[in-house]
DNA sequence: ATGACTAAATACTTTAGA
């Protein structure tokens, strides 16, 4: 899975983001909106809810246009991970190693897809729900987890592993612990799968920069729940170090959630610092906290 | 209120989401 090769010398700053947008086809305007004001270099997407194919001609050329190489691991009806760079976009690998099928044997959901963006393998990721403690869909969810470790744990190139995890890392991560008591998103095991991950050295950039206050991710579209702040954070980056010492800024894109037809998450929101030429290795201190120069873009304000 | 809303196909009702 590692391939050094295609490491750059110099690695730039760079701005990476995650977001579910709950079907291309219903949040397209949105989507090329938001890439023009945000400017991002990678993107992970999930819930594409399309074909391969029909991604590619619903919005391939809109993405071209502005600079972007693509990835899609699509269904027709569900799921679906996307890859979005303009800093590179190599060694791509569909799905996880070995990941268990739900249902039919032959059925591999869309995912997980990664691949090497500016020197960073990128993992693209939409986390099975569990639906219920007592489903087949929960242990199916277990079982995807630790196949996503052992992938992760397998690789040597520094790592964001980015996406919709459907696990809360905390009970701060969800606007009322009570009312999630027996349901999945916040069980010990599925917590336990994020400790996995950072047994690795994954590290959460989000919690890292907001230690104490109330972030969420997602927001129910019911009963108002965005207005009022009833959301849970369940979209992360987790970064590896040498990614992680590099961060000038994280943070949660609310204005993406607001207005008419959003999709249910938004955007969580990485810009890295430049690494020292032909280093990608573990740094002393990160440079300044400044973000990456971009053209005519103003850096949104965080929450 | 075992709700509320959104999206896609199974399509005027069901399944899934979290």
């Amino acid at each position: 899975m590692q391939n050094l090769s295609v490491v750059p010398d110099t690695v730039d700053a760079m701005r990476v983001a995650t977001w579910n947008v709950n079907s291309v086809k219903q949040r397209h305007a949105r989507l090329l909106e938001w890439l023009d004001q945000r400017q991002p270099d990678v993107v992970c997407l999930q819930e594409l809810k399309l074909t391969d194919d029909a991604f590619a001609t619903l919005i391939g050329p809109d993405l071209t246009e502005r600079g972007y190489q693509f990835t899609t691991f699509g269904q027709p009806q569900w799921n679906g991970v996307a890859l979005l760079s303009r800093v590179g976009l190599d060694d791509v690998v569909r799905g996880i190693p070995d990941a268990p099928a739900f249902g039919a044997a032959s059925d591999i959901e869309g995912r997980a897809i990664s691949a090497v963006c500016g020197g960073i393998r990128v993992h693209s990721l939409y986390t099975p729900n569990g639906r219920e403690v007592a489903s087949d869909h929960y242990a199916y969810k277990l079982e995807w987890l630790a196949k996503l470790r052992d992938q992760v744990a397998a690789d040597t190139v520094p790592q964001l592993v980015c996406g919709d995890m459907n696990i809360a890392p905390t009970d701060h991560d969800v606007f009322d612990p009570a009312a999630f008591e027996g349901h999945t998103h916040v069980t010990p095991a599925e917590r336990q799968a994020l400790a996995d991950l950072a047994e690795l050295g994954l590290r959460d950039v989000i919690r890292e920069r907001w230690p104490d206050e109330t972030v969420f991710s997602y927001w129910d579209y019911r009963a108002g729940m965005f207005q009022k702040n009833y959301g849970m954070r369940i979209d992360l980056i987790l970064a590896g170090p040498e990614v992680a010492d590099r961060r000038a800024a994280a943070w949660i894109d609310r204005q993406a959630r607001k207005g008419k037809g959003p999709s249910d998450h938004a955007p969580v929101m990485l810009d890295l610092d430049a690494a020292p030429d032909g280093d990608i290795g573990p740094m002393v201190p990160p440079p300044s906290a400044g973000r990456p120069a971009k053209k005519g873009v103003k850096l949104p304000q965080a929450q």
